[in-house]
DNA sequence: CGCGGGTTTGATGATGCTCAAGCCCGGTGG
DNA sequence: CCACCGGGCTTGAGCATCATCAAACCCGCG
């Protein structure tokens, strides 16, 4: 069953007897979104988190040369939203889109206020995933300060090892900050099993 | 008098009345940091955001080659703390340090509570804060992987014009991604009036 | 004066981009 | 069933960006 998975999702960090699990799962609404739909476009505010029960989405923002700019990746058991938007209630910038078919549990900020109030462990939650967006945006700013694109992409093969199988590879390149070209012959060269240097 | 400058930076995004003020003020604690004395290091807990009343800071991790790389710079008038280790309260991973002699005012988590309780306005203040970090957090990353490093500098230079007066070079080298020799090789080129090519 | 740090300059080489072509492979229409 | 797309991945040649190393310079300070 569907609510399973965001249940287990939600009992990483808090525990929560059955009329808090009810509650919770009433106030999600369930979205089915085709391959390359658009969740969220810029200039739109952001009114939901999106929980991916399904399918496999990304964020990212257009630079004025049209190039794409991937900020994140959500597959299944993963949290997306625009978290600046959500936040500030004012316009994103970002785009959210389906990479693949999808299925995501929304939960509109109303909802999260209401859910705040009466499971006040809720708080913590989201307070936790907020840390983790901090920390993830920071250590991968230092990444791209201090790491070749190679030592990038194995670091992100590590962390993050089934995302390949569910992504083009133009997008994970996009997602290093490198080219297509690139991230190619830096696969080819791995796989001729050469770390750099012969 | 010092007093001002907090209050008048805090009152860009609400408003008090002279109890709040004073409240407020109650529950700093005044700091003098000389050059190159360390406010936070790595796996201390981070107990305080700090408010720039003088000098200069820089918060920066060291990765494993010794290679420093600056996350933030702190001037008058600006915050600068661990966010992820103040608010998760676990151990924090970065170093924050005077780059010049400088002045603080410090906000401990527990006074922070404090603050939230009375004077509920200081939970908007605090978001609004939060907000900004994660988007110019955001900002960056996708300047780093969209532009080359003169782009960079001369975008630092347009959002903050004050720093480089207080700041040594290859500081900012370390905060754009890129090494003291390349920071001076651009300015070269730029102070011959070329942008790029002739 | 001499020392030490930060900045500059130059030569050389690695890293990553651009452009252009070819390949692989799953559709789609005849 | 096959021919023909078209999108994504690969390959290669040539070029721009940026790092490394070493030396010189500049300047404040003991």
């Amino acid at each position: 069953m569907n609510n399973e998975l965001i249940l287990r999702n939600v009992e990483k960090h808090i525990s929560l007897n059955e009329d808090e699990q009810k509650f919770f799962l009433s106030l999600l609404e369930r979205r089915v979104l085709k391959k390359k739909t658009l969740f969220l476009q810029p200039g739109e505010v952001c009114r939901h988190s999106a929980f991916v029960v399904d399918g496999a989405l990304k964020s990212y923002t257009v630079d004025p040369d049209g190039k794409e700019h991937i900020l994140s990746f959500a597959l299944q058991d993963w949290w997306i939203s625009d978290l600046y938007s959500l936040i500030s209630q004012k316009p994103a910038i970002l785009y959210i889109e389906a990479i693949a078919d999808a299925e995501v549990l929304m939960l509109s900020r109303d909802n999260q206020q209401l859910l705040f109030e009466k499971v006040p462990q809720f708080e913590r939650f989201f307070r936790i995933l907020i840390e983790k967006a901090l920390v993830a945006n920071r250590q991968r700013l230092i990444d791209n300060l201090s790491s070749t694109a190679e030592e990038r992409y194995l670091r992100f093969l590590e962390k993050y090892p089934s995302v390949p199988a569910c992504v083009p590879q133009h997008n994970i390149a996009s997602y290093l900050g490198i080219t297509p070209e690139f991230l190619s012959k830096i696969r080819a060269r791995l796989a001729r099993g050469e770390g750099k240097g012969s």
